[in-house]
DNA sequence: TGCCCGTATACTGTATTCAGTATCCATCAG
DNA sequence: CTGATGGATACTGAATACAGTATACGGGCA
């Protein structure tokens, strides 16, 4: 007996579907004026407009989509403040990570760490959305080893709202190449064993993105 | 025209579906061993399928319900370890929470925390679950009032992790009056301002909660 | 011309139906 | 007596059908 298990676990369409509609809006193919109808939806993916509706619910649940007055779905808009609050969100998760981290001080951890900011840093295409894969991928990798799966979900959750609220599609391509660079600092913080050294250093590196963020929100505005 | 909007916003069953099972489960009228049907709840509460199914799925993506082997949804069981990982993941979302209230030291949010905490410590009725509740909404108060939408839902959502995994109701009823009365040193260093002292105190709380909890683990688990 | 009202339309929420799949049990062969 | 096998059962996921509601538009009246 040498066979592979292929147990399928379980598909379910709604999950697939919600997916795509996230890929869809990082994509830009999903803009903020689009409305996104059911049956349109479904229509398209050609299936019924069941799973269609719960991908759509779990969105609205997580607070990347919200109810049109005129029906169907829409990209929730996003104040400044509202920003503020998601970065302040991220500190919340990727610090206590940090500090996770610092706490265990595991040489294996550090290293993986240091390999996925190499090899991240090291951009093949100079497009906003590769910058954003980048800095995602380097980020998560942080929260990922620290070894807390619930925290991990949190991270994802906080992440796909920032995505789908477009938060990051105004920064400039030269700040995104500025602060690329930065991780490493991160990573030698975590390295010290110090949380109070690590945490306080996610707490900075997350302002910055912030104070970047908010100069791009408000030279969109005034444009 | 001096009428009132009463504006009903958009009921869904759906909602209200998941309300009552979570209040089941905190109620113990949903216990460890039941399996959750969706005939069977749609039956029960008089609705079709569908909204049942709905709730059902997000509690399940929520993290309180898993799917069976033999069909329908059952709580999920928790280890000691995954227990760990909530209270880190608990220290994340509240640290951060204390960490915004010292840096604002807004002296209205101080008055108000020290009068929840005061009103809630005053219990009438001794039993777990009036513990549970009243500890709940302490650490609520601090998080709603930091300010925080995203990390306020984030607040809610792991509590109702916790609620449903039955963290609390093997802790023994000494230890919780015990622990009840160390919030407002929790105020207090809130108050200091200083977000270095604060934080560290919510981490300590926490962590001291973490404790009483892994020995009624130990202690259920040895029975 | 501007406002109000009725009707049409579009889209959602809920119910119902259909189809597939995994588990459990009873029966039969070794 | 044990283990496999076939079928019944139970439950889910997806499709379709139904009904209600809010918005938009066009016509009538001041």
């Amino acid at each position: 007996m040498a066979l592979k298990s292929l147990k399928t676990e379980r598909r379910r369409l709604a999950d697939d579907v919600y997916q795509q509609i996230l890929d869809a809006i990082l994509a830009s193919d999903i803009g903020m004026d689009d409305q996104l109808v059911q049956e349109k939806l479904a229509a398209e993916l050609e299936i019924s407009r069941t799973p269609v509706r719960e991908a759509l619910l779990r969105l609205e649940q997580e607070g990347v989509l919200v109810t049109s007055p005129r029906g169907g779905f829409m990209l929730r808009r996003v104040s400044e403040d509202e920003a503020k609050e998601i970065y302040e969100t991220r500190a919340a998760i990727e610090g206590q990570a940090a500090r996770l981290l610092a706490i265990k001080n595991d040489p294996a951890d550090h290293a993986h760490i240091r390999a996925v900011i190499e090899r991240e840093e090291n951009l093949t295409t100079h497009t906003v959305q590769a910058y954003f894969a980048a800095n995602r991928a380097i980020h998560r990798v942080i929260v990922e080893r620290c070894g807390n799966r619930h925290l991990l979900e949190m991270f994802d959750n906080i992440w796909n709202r920032a995505v789908a609220l477009h938060l990051f599609a105004a920064i400039d391509e030269i700040d995104l190449a500025e602060s690329l660079g930065a991780h490493m600092q991160l990573a030698q913080a975590i390295e010290t064993g110090d949380w109070r050294i690590a945490m306080p250093a996610v707490f900075d590196h997350i302002d910055d993105g912030f104070t970047l963020q908010a100069r791009a929100l408000k030279a969109r505005h005034g444009a």
